[in-house]
DNA sequence: GAGTGGTCTAGACCACCCT
DNA sequence: GGGTGGTCTAGACCACTCC
């Protein structure tokens, strides 16, 4: 009887002894990787371990701290990730040098662009045809081949003014499903991001000046300043799916969180 | 001595197992998380999950792919962080309808940037005067106060010719330090990189057209269409940093990898 | 209430790479 | 050779949330 007890007090202390430690010393206290993550990014802010310096191994990190290597390691992985340490076998964790300020974004659905800024979304086709394509469009591309490349030209509109200009160029022979897709309703971003799943490409931004065309369509004068975005896009197989030029109307402002 | 040898059989079988298997089957194999988020990843782009469904539960792919649960919820983890998979507990893992394009690039120092492209690099300071801020500028900064701050002009060069106009206000009551240096070496840019440790701040990306100051540094046009980034960089204490107007000359693309 | 993902732990082995 | 990070495993508990 008297054992049973005793023994019931060692599992009780052995469970909770964490949260008992927590509760008397009342303040922060390492629990999860995140807590990890936290005091290591204090460390590093308040220079306690200076750029270029060799930080403790997760050995004795995790000792320090009092959880399981497991833990400094998810924790430290994450920090990595961000581009403030680089870790190496055998060579140690150390403070990156310059700390190269990472930033990432969202590239959304038109539509989605417009409504998130609560303005109605209209879109228009101006044309659509199958053609062989010019040869700045095919370096673009990296086409070798002649392939048929169906050719939109369309644009987006906000609260009934034009918003952005849309010319694509979409590789049939990548994808035959395009042919057959009329863009009068559905817009070819959207039904390409529906449809088409994607894996690469890059994005090229800059300022261009209007020309007649574009300016018609975007109800400006020529020649005005114009923020333009290139984009292609390839598969899995890094096949070319498609190339896109949004020319964006005066005063456009891509912003970006860091 | 019987049963001695026994138990070896039996350890050494449990132990190469999986090597045996995988010889045996001399095909792809799943060994690590990477192998599991690779496996998912082609399931995802083939559609055997298709967009809006629910994936089984990771202790039934533990056992399918014949690994610890802790391996796929890595996996599937690292695949939800890139936007392809939503997950909750009790309710699943599903995969996202519309997966949003994400895109991350770092932002260089100025310098970095330059030098990456094989050219040389110079920079030269045009102006560094105390001032009080401006409406327009106190606004950027959120800043209630009238706190003295640091305007410095600049300009880098690539290969002797002008690169891009540097526009910087620094808040002297958040730097202090700034205050003592002199920018006629180093520049603004690698000085607060090196220095001032930073969490966060927002990027605005535009066009716009050259003003006659802008124009006679930047050797072009008034008037010309000139690529624009104006940056805001707060410390961990959510206080505004500095302010930077970057205006690129003539020509500049920026471009990011997806 | 029960099933799901989120995480911790302790131990283990491996790959890498500096000395 | 040995120390470091990278990862796997099995078991466990918890938090959340849907039914």
């Amino acid at each position: 009887m008297q054992s049973q007890c005793l023994w019931g007090c060692v599992y009780l202390a052995l469970v909770y002894a964490k949260n008992i430690r927590n509760i008397l010393l009342d303040k922060s206290s390492i629990n999860g990787w995140m807590d990890v993550q936290a005091e290591v990014l204090h460390r590093l802010h308040t220079r306690v371990w200076k750029p270029g310096e060799l930080l403790p191994s997760e050995a004795d990190l995790a000792t320090e701290f009092g959880c399981a290597r497991t833990t400094v390691n998810r924790a430290l992985q994450a920090i990595a990730e961000e581009g403030l340490l680089e870790r190496r076998r055998r060579g140690g964790t150390r403070v990156v040098i310059h700390p190269e300020h990472k930033a990432s974004f969202n590239i959304p659905v038109i539509r989605q662009q417009v409504e998130q800024k609560g303005q109605s979304y209209d879109y228009q086709l101006i044309s659509r045809r199958l053609a062989r394509p010019g040869k700045a469009i095919k370096a673009k591309m990296c086409l070798l081949e002649d392939s048929k490349i169906l050719c939109i030209r369309a644009v987006h509109m906000a609260d009934k003014r034009p918003f952005v200009l849309e010319n694509r160029w979409i590789d049939i022979s990548v994808v035959p499903a395009a042919e057959s897709a009329d863009f009068t309703s559905q817009s070819a971003n959207e039904w390409l991001v529906e449809h088409v799943p994607f894996s690469g490409g890059d994005l090229i931004l800059e300022a261009c000046h209007a020309n007649d065309a574009d300016a018609q369509v975007l109800e400006c004068d020529a020649q005005t300043a114009l923020f333009r975005a290139e984009r292609t896009t390839r598969n899995t197989q890094g096949a070319t799916i498609t190339f896109v030029q949004l020319v964006y109307a005066p005063g456009y402002r891509m912003s970006i969180d860091l």
